[in-house]
DNA sequence: TTACTTGCAAATCGTTTGCGATATA
DNA sequence: TATATCGCAAACGATTTGCAAGTAA
């Protein structure tokens, strides 16, 4: 008696997973459903949405919570850093020895750690390069909050 | 010519920061909606977003975007880090002295790190010491991935 | 054959916004 | 008095869900 659901791999979720594994970037559930769309023309954004959420649950692919108003999705299932680009908002993997962290499991106020979430945010390559280029100047950050950034061409 | 607004010190504005400048945990716009509604009755859900908006935008609280799928709000304006518990989902304050978080600005794929949010997962002293009463046995974590936890009674 | 999955559409949930009325500086 | 802010309700955008039909194992 197993709780577990007998996962299919129907040509729907096996799509998606290619695509996503083919992928530098790691998308939003509407950016993949445009890119399946034009090998699945009749696949909905329900199809997608709950693929994802099972792809996600087998372990095949990874879930992030790093953009607060979009769930973005990433084809490498292993925990690493991301890093998400001020400019072009697209968010991309971090080497994870450029990165150190340090705490004690057991707080002084009481609370015990268990694990964390990181991310960070910065510019990718592409739009360093297009700013050296173009002069737009993107490490200056002010009166940038809250704006929205170009969508981002995806691959 | 200035683009700032004249903000107002209105009496809903500032009942809302002193709920929240008086609070040890971290709530989310309809438990702030709830609270303040026992003082002002007439205050409308969209008056507590709009003023959360506003009194972050003055500086004086900060948006927490720790919660995917609600923001949560703190009265004490200087950054700080976070730590949400596993157990009642309350966010809670972590003594900065216990981290540390050592990077390099530049990346070897060829990003560059301008800033980093972390925030950390747990257990809080007060669900710790339930749990050593009544043996509940929060810290294994198992099939507890999705599960909303209890609702948390602030305060 | 069975139960997992689909497409479609409607529902949900957190948040934002337009409006005419009200209140602050 | 000018304009920031209010309460209300409707709109919004991302995501989820109910259902009847389709399909993988």
């Amino acid at each position: 008696m197993s709780l577990e659901k007998n996962y299919r791999m129907t040509s729907q979720r096996k799509v998606i997973l290619d695509e996503l594994r083919n992928m530098y970037s790691h998308p939003t559930a509407d950016e993949i459903y445009i890119m399946v769309r034009s090998i699945l023309p009749r696949i909905s954004l329900g199809t997608v949405y709950r693929n994802l959420e099972i792809l996600s649950k087998m372990g095949l692919i990874l879930k992030l919570e790093i953009d607060t108003h979009q769930k973005r999705f990433d084809g490498n299932s292993k925990k690493h850093y991301h890093i998400q680009c001020i400019n072009c908002n697209r968010v991309y993997d971090i080497n994870p020895k450029t990165v150190k962290i340090n705490y004690s499991e057991d707080n002084p106020d009481g609370c015990k750690i268990i694990d964390y979430c990181i991310h960070f945010i910065g510019l990718c390559k592409e739009c360093i390069e297009k700013d050296s280029i173009c002069n737009t100047n993107f490490t200056d950050r002010s009166g940038l909050d809250g704006k929205k950034a170009e969508k981002p061409n995806f691959r």
